[in-house]
DNA sequence: ACCGTTTTGAAATAAACGTTCCATCGCAAG
DNA sequence: CTTGCGATGGAACGTTTATTTCAAAACGGT
């Protein structure tokens, strides 16, 4: 029978990231000092290990190579390349041939159409992994917070916002959300239908249009929460707005392919929908 | 004075990844049997030298490691760490933190706001990746050769698609491009507008909505050119179409990104102002 | 203060890997 | 057929990197 005290048994490695970083937190409080270190290093600075060596690693963590060791042993791993193996593969996954595709694509020739998606889809990658670096986790909890106590949320965003604005529209009508979307297409007779316990979600990017402009100040007159999605940096609207949630989108040429916008719009409006059934 | 011979100097290793790619088109076609393996395999799977030992390389390409070896010192490397090293720094700069950012978002725990934006994250950015691995060039071209000759383009695409084909509208108008937005506002009374010498772009996902298919036919019947943007596998709108532009959309829950959608859209309506120019 | 236990880190060891060397092969010109 | 030269691949070499070892230090309990 093998002993089965506090310190897990062998041969139990994590097999994915996600059981990797489970394990971290399940071990952190009851280290030792120099393995709290490699923990804590480890878990701030995941993306590292498939590139790195242990005595960079180590460094990185302020504890010698040795100790380094001994803490893959711990998590279950024969060792550290045992461990970097697992992070390597998880790598490679997300990226299979994805990176020679997009050469090739772009190999095609400025203005052929091919290299073109290569080009948006690069801006989109961008976008999007600068949301998950950027986002401002305060500004959405307070949005979403504003937005699941409003009676009816009203939806602005023109010209190239309009997009993001009519899908969220869409989504929060299959969600059984009461949400009305401001489109402009009988005039800008609208701002009549704000009332009371509503709440104005705006998507606007520079130049500002007037139309958007013009709820937002008249939802804030009203006393209504006001969130603007836009870019940062957002100096002129942090004054009209109570939440603002900022996007980098990369755009190329004069377009950008609102693959973050749409992806923030989206996570807010279900999140909404769940803080609402509680 | 340094010899100056067919043999490219020594000490000029490519600095970028783009780099890289030119001189190895550039050596192609003049290089020995086994070099050329090696040119060959490298091509084809660029994104395998960060994370693969010369071996694995050599053994993929079918030449000894010592052929890979001679291969990186003719490229300028002064030998495969070097070269490694290139596409190492290239793979680290694309993703400095992101993933342990994403984890970071996640393990605010399920239906929380951060967990969600980052599963929308996770899924536009599989979605853009899908899309440039499994774009079809041939179809893509077809598209913009027939929009590029239409006289007006008809943009069809309702519910979720709605957004796309609206951002086309917006594109195309900035682009000084004739083309028609078929929103469904006053009913369904617009396809008597199809005329001669158009075309019609549709973007629709299943289930496809009645207005889309209307519209198809009708235009089908009047022998216009059709192209669909839809999502593999496509038999029933096969038929339909002339051209089929399929895209992988990988959702979370019950809504999609549409962040590949839009990115082939844009580059799409960018090609075809390209082409019109000319 | 003493003793057993755990933790720690430097140095030794082992393995993996990149790199070089050289004998052999294939080929083309003489 | 012979000669010369570049190409080729296997094996040896040296370096880097992972892993283990072990003696010293730190710790906790009595």
């Amino acid at each position: 029978m093998p002993k089965e005290d506090t310190a897990r048994a062998l041969g139990d490695a994590p097999q994915t990231v996600d059981a990797f970083r489970e394990r971290l937190l399940g071990l952190s409080g009851q280290l030792p000092r120099r393995l709290q270190q490699c923990a804590d290093h480890l878990g701030r600075h995941m993306d590292q290990i498939a590139l790195s060596t242990v005595a960079q690693v180590a460094h990185g963590a302020g504890v010698p190579p040795s100790a380094m060791m001994r803490f893959c042993q711990i998590m279950g791993f024969s060792g550290y390349a045992e461990m970097q193996r697992l992070f390597r593969e998880a790598l490679t996954r997300g990226t299979p041939d994805y990176a020679t595709r997009l050469a090739n694509l772009k190999a095609a020739g400025a203005g052929q159409p091919a290299a073109l998606v290569a080009e948006f889809v690069e801006a989109g990658r961008l976008s999007i992994e600068a949301l998950a670096r950027d986002l401002n986790e305060t500004a959405l909890n307070q949005s979403v917070a504003s937005l699941a106590q409003a009676r009816t949320i009203h939806l602005a965003g023109f010209r190239r916002s309009f997009p993001v604005a009519s899908y969220l529209a869409y989504v929060f009508d299959k969600l059984g959300i009461p949400a009305i979307l401001h489109d402009g297409v009988a005039g800008l007779g609208n701002l009549s239908i704000l009332g009371p316990g509503d709440a104005l979600l705006a998507i606007t990017f520079p130049p500002y249009s007037d139309e958007t402009l013009a709820l937002i100040t008249h939802a804030k007159d009203l006393g209504l929460p006001v969130i603007i999605l836009t870019d940062p940096p957002a100096n002129q609207l942090a004054a009209l707005g109570d939440t603002i949630l900022t996007v980098t989108e990369i755009d190329f040429g004069a377009f950008r392919s609102l693959s973050a916008v749409i992806a923030l719009a989206l996570a807010l409006a279900v999140a909404v929908a769940t803080r609402r059934e509680t």
